[in-house]
DNA sequence: CTGGTGACCATTA
DNA sequence: TTAATGGCCACCA
C-alpha cells in the first residue's frame, strides 16, 4: 500500500506482534520489540501495552520481562490480574517465574533443552 | 526542538 | 543469587 499513513505509531505494529502470540505462549518485551521491526525498543513494548484501548483483543497477558517474570510490582492489583490469567492458559508459575525456554515464544530452536541440569 | 519518562535489557559487582 | 547502573528507543508535553 502506498500510504504512508503509518496510521500513527508503532503501537499498532507491537499490538498486531502481540495478537500472534499463541494462547498458552509468552513473549517477551525485547522478542515483541524485535518481532515488529523495533529492535531494542523493549520499553516502548511497555509503553504500547499501558496505552492498549480499551477493551482491545489484544492479549497484553502474554508479554513479560526477560527474567521470566511480571514486570507489576506483587502489591499491585494487574500482577494477581496477570498470573490469573496466563494460569488459566495452562502457563506454569515456579517462584512467580516463568520458564522461558518452555513457553517463550517464538521457539527458539529445534534444541530442546539442552542440560535441564544446570548445577554441574 | 529539548527534556523527562517508562508494564525493559544486559552487564557488572 | 540478588541489586545496582547505564544504555536503549520512541512517545509526550
Amino acid at each position: 500500500m502506498k500510504g504512508p499513513k503509518v496510521v500513527s505509531s508503532s503501537y499498532v505494529r507491537i499490538w498486531r506482534t502481540v495478537l500472534k502470540i499463541p494462547r498458552g505462549r509468552i513473549s517477551t518485551y525485547g522478542t515483541v520489540a524485535e518481532l515488529s521491526g523495533l529492535p531494542g525498543a523493549a520499553r516502548l513494548v511497555g509503553y504500547a501495552l499501558h496505552n492498549l484501548p480499551n477493551g482491545s483483543d489484544v492479549p497484553w497477558h502474554r508479554v513479560i520481562n526477560s527474567k521470566g517474570k511480571i514486570s507489576f510490582e506483587k502489591s499491585q492489583d494487574m500482577y494477581l490480574t496477570q498470573r490469573r490469567m496466563l494460569r488459566e492458559e495452562d502457563v506454569v508459575f515456579e517462584n512467580e517465574k516463568v520458564n522461558l525456554w518452555r513457553y517463550g515464544w517464538p521457539r527458539v530452536g529445534g534444541k530442546e533443552s539442552k542440560r535441564a541440569r544446570s548445577k554441574r
